[in-house]
DNA sequence: ACCTGAACACCGTTCAAGT
DNA sequence: ACCTGAACACCGTTCAAGT
């Protein structure tokens, strides 16, 4: 399997990537469902240009929100340090519910991460730390992945703007913290 | 508060609903995100008249799948006469997943009843129902609320068609029981 | 009272033509 | 090699005109 020797790429293409990213971000924070079409215009690039980079919505959004993800999954050795491996966990997903919860175009980011099943992404092996930490500890049940403590946790924010919404998420998090635990009866 | 009184729909109007019903059962049934325009033309009925009769999208997927919601939420008293309360709510989370899981109509439906805020739909006051059970049994911890069960339980068959997905859902059923129950340690 | 279908302002996507 | 912008086939939504 040769790794493909790509060739620096030119200039105007990574001032164009960079503006697009810009603009994007700008466009998603005010309004998750910003056309693309809407995105090219505010960052002076034609619609194909758009495309060459980013082929469909979901690319452009991991772009968008790279760092912050990557922020988020370096969050969890940092918790982990200090806090027992149970405690750690909750914690790190009343944060990513957070994020969910801050911009629309966030919590597109991560559901896009989730349904990304090809290369593990960053938030999922931060998350698999977090539980291997937990299974050692005997804290954890042995059989939990984080493909589906993910998807859980990703109803965290969703519905969100309901009157009882403050308290709803905290439950909601208990009960996954609960359901988590090992030694659970039956 | 005086009710009312609504004279009879012309009967036209009642049988271009229907139609429209029927062809947004079959045009959602296999491909879930089918154009409203698509519809109408299936269903030989102008625009104007589709809008007339169902305002927005969630309208008419409340509308063609209200039939089978209602059977979903008329099985919620028989699993509790067959079964105990934690079993049955069990056996219903299931039945939900399977619903969703089926057509992507279905779940889209299902997510539009979890939104809607108003009037707590035949779903909301099922799953009410089994948590009430529960909780008199002593077997469901006493605050759990039938929506915050629902946006759980509607994260079961999300993200569906990855490789591991039969023993996934079946897992994360497993820590939203365990979450649920009374009693769990600290 | 209800329906029709043209019309409007958009969308994602493609692709010949440019530099 | 990369960009531009017109063009294509669609979409949801509205609304004058019909019956």
């Amino acid at each position: 399997m040769m790794r493909t020797p790509r060739r620096a790429p030119r200039s105007d293409a990574l001032e164009n990537r960079a503006r697009i990213i810009e603009a994007a971000h700008a466009a998603f924070a005010d309004a998750p469902s910003a056309s693309l079409q809407a995105i090219a215009r505010a960052a002076c690039v034609g619609q194909g240009t758009m495309y060459r980079h980013f082929p469909d919505r979901e690319a452009l959004l991991l772009a968008v929100y790279r760092d912050e993800l990557a922020v988020l999954a370096a969050a969890a050795p940092l918790l982990l340090h200090e806090h027992e491996p149970l405690d750690a966990l909750r914690r790190w997903l009343e944060r990513l519910a957070a994020e969910g919860r801050l911009t629309g175009g966030a919590s597109q980011a991560v559901a896009a991460a989730t349904r990304a099943g090809r290369h593990h992404p960053p938030i999922v092996a931060a998350l698999d730390l977090l539980l291997n930490a937990g299974k050692e500890a005997r804290q954890v049940r042995p059989d939990a992945e984080a493909e589906e403590v993910l998807l859980l946790g990703s109803s965290l924010w969703r519905g969100d703007g309901g009157p009882s919404c403050p308290d709803r998420s905290r439950r909601m998090l208990t009960v996954i913290i609960d359901g988590l635990r090992a030694g659970t009866p039956h």
